[in-house]
RNA sequence: GCGGCAGUAGCUCAGUUGGUAGAGCAUUAGCUUCCCAAGCUAAGGGCCGAGGGUUCGAAUCCCUUUUGCCGCUCCA
């Protein structure tokens, strides 16, 4: 029975089915939706958190049980607020901004200002980012719109002055800190990190030390991160609260380069060994760098909606460890013992660091993407049928097998549940009894499960069961006892 | 955040000029079934996204709000 996908495109759509069938099936539900949702936030059902689990698990192990070099940690979500300071989160971060109402374009409150100032004479121009550089460090946003609508600064589109008024985007989350309020209330801030990378470099000295790791190594985390994006959109590729892995390789000065290089192939596959074709993945360069990088690119996949990161991959030179030298007066460097070619020791530095960081929930829709199929096909007799199925790789699917008598009596539930007892200490099992076969195996194909048993009447004779696969709904008779063998096989 | 469109059961949708809700599939409990959904019986499930207004009466008209989609903007 030779299967053919039958809906390619169009993606917009099929987009959409998707996401239905991540609700219906227990992937994703949107956060709070018992009270309408809350915008840009969503839970893992039953299946989905496993799911993302099976990816955290397998990023996890490919990071530090097979890198000896690289050894993870769970840094906490509150650091101290003077970490993003140090990090420049808190200047870059945020930036007064103003619409236009006629064009409804946005600016920076700044550029605005600096482009009007471009057509005005030397001096004038000089006074003006005089003043509005004194009304920025007050943060004084009335006066800000007001020193934008005394010089009649105009729209470059709508050529108009009708302007919204100052807003501060801050993509930072804060919250207080401590059960009592301070009379000053900056005092309580905290953000909630936008990233995990900080708690990294922060523990940097404490994980060197402590695990006498040599220069290069690095440190893994994954975990929660929190930006308050102005738009986030696009299902779980952009939410305000998001997932990371990230690992941070420390490097002598100098190498960056060549490591730069080494994970950014290194990345790619490990990609497409959890089953990303290579032909949906490809690099793209950074052609404007952040403050902290040396160089930076993407690894993009080709999502529904078109070619976004996936991953990044930075070489962050020295900025952060010495950013955090400089705020917390603190020495923070790594004496190398390994020596020169004049037979000197490289001595103490600052050592470098590329980073790979990759969002665990666009991983998750990249996988669930992939793996989605809407199928039909005719079958012998000539009737149409068709099939939903998530072809998920067997390694990272939440359910690995379905065990399923073929009738509810004569003995068979109690054959069944004896091999769900079997495996269900090595691998995720699932047991059902209701309903036809064809049924049963069409809600398995719904939720992914690569492989189902039936045991049936032969299985009391000569203890044989059906094995059907899920991705081309192959059957074969093996005997009961290799199923946990076979899956075991199978899915490591 | 701005503009446009939309929101009826788990899913896909119907609901006639305003008269307080239906279908199919799904779910649950039985029956039937010896290998690929859609055989039989029965049941559960919605105050029509939320709040307010107009009206004798609102899923239907108006306002506000929220969520989603598309475009703009933003994404160190």
């Amino acid at each position: 029975m030779a299967k053919e996908a039958n809906n390619p495109a169009p993606p917009a759509g099929r987009f959409q089915e998707l996401i239905s069938h991540c609700k219906e099936y227990g992937y994703i539900f949107q956060s709070s939706e018992l009270y309408d949702g809350l915008s840009a936030v969503y839970d893992y059902g039953q299946m989905g958190s496993q799911l993302k689990k099976n990816l955290r698990d397998e990023w996890w192990k490919s990071m530090t049980q097979l890198n000896e070099n690289i050894v993870g940690i769970d840094a906490a979500i509150f650091m101290h607020p003077t970490v993003w300071k140090a990090s420049g989160h808190v200047d870059n971060f945020s930036d007064p901004m103003i619409d236009n109402k006629d064009s409804n374009k946005r600016y920076r409150v700044d550029h605005l200002i600096e482009a009007h100032v471009e057509t005005m004479d030397k001096a004038a121009g000089e006074a003006l980012i005089a003043e509005m550089d004194g009304l920025l460090a007050k943060d004084d946003y009335a006066g800000l719109k007001k020193l934008i609508e005394d010089n009649k600064i105009k729209c470059a589109i709508s050529k108009t002055s009708n302007w919204t008024d100052v807003r501060q985007f801050n993509l930072m989350f804060k919250t207080e800190f401590g059960a009592v309020a301070s009379d000053n209330p900056d005092e309580n801030i905290v953000y909630l990190r936008p990233e995990t990378a900080q708690g990294i470099f922060v523990n940097f000295l404490n994980v060197q030390k402590t695990g006498r790791m040599k220069i290069p190594f690095g440190i893994a985390q994954t975990g929660k991160a929190f930006r308050n994006e102005i738009v986030a959109r696009q299902f779980i590729f952009r939410m305000r609260e998001f997932e990371q892995m990230e690992m941070q390789f420390f490097v002598r000065p100098g190498t960056q380069k060549e490591w730069y290089d080494y994970w950014k192939d290194s990345r790619k596959k490990w990609l497409e060994s959890i089953g990303i074709p290579a032909e949906k993945l490809r690099f793209h360069d950074h052609v404007k760098l952040a403050h902290y990088a040396d160089m930076a690119l993407d690894i993009e996949f080709e999502f529904p909606f078109g070619w976004k990161e996936l991953e990044g991959i930075h070489s962050r030179t020295d900025f952060d460890l010495t950013q955090h030298a400089t705020y917390s007066k603190k020495k923070i460097q790594y004496f190398d013992n390994d020596l020169k070619e004049d037979g000197k020791p490289y001595g103490n530095y600052t050592p470098y660091v590329v980073e790979t960081s990759v969002g665990l929930d666009r991983l998750f829709l990249t996988v669930i993407s992939l793996a989605y199929a809407n199928e039909t096909w005719t079958k012998e007799d000539g009737t149409e049928d068709s099939r939903v199925v998530l072809r998920i790789p067997a390694k990272i699917a939440p359910t690995k097998l379905a065990i399923l008598p073929l009738l509810k009596k004569d003995g068979l539930p109690e054959i069944a549940k004896e091999l769900m007892n079997d495996c269900k200490n090595s691998f995720m099992c699932f047991y059902e009894e209701k309903d036809a076969i064809g049924k049963r195996y069409r809600r398995m194909d719904a939720i992914g499960t690569p492989f189902c048993v039936t045991i049936d009447h032969q299985t009391k004779e000569d203890n044989t069961v059906t094995i059907r696969y899920r991705d081309d709904m192959r059957q074969e008779r093996i005997a009961l006892a290799d199923v946990k063998k076979l899956v075991m096989e199978k899915i490591s």
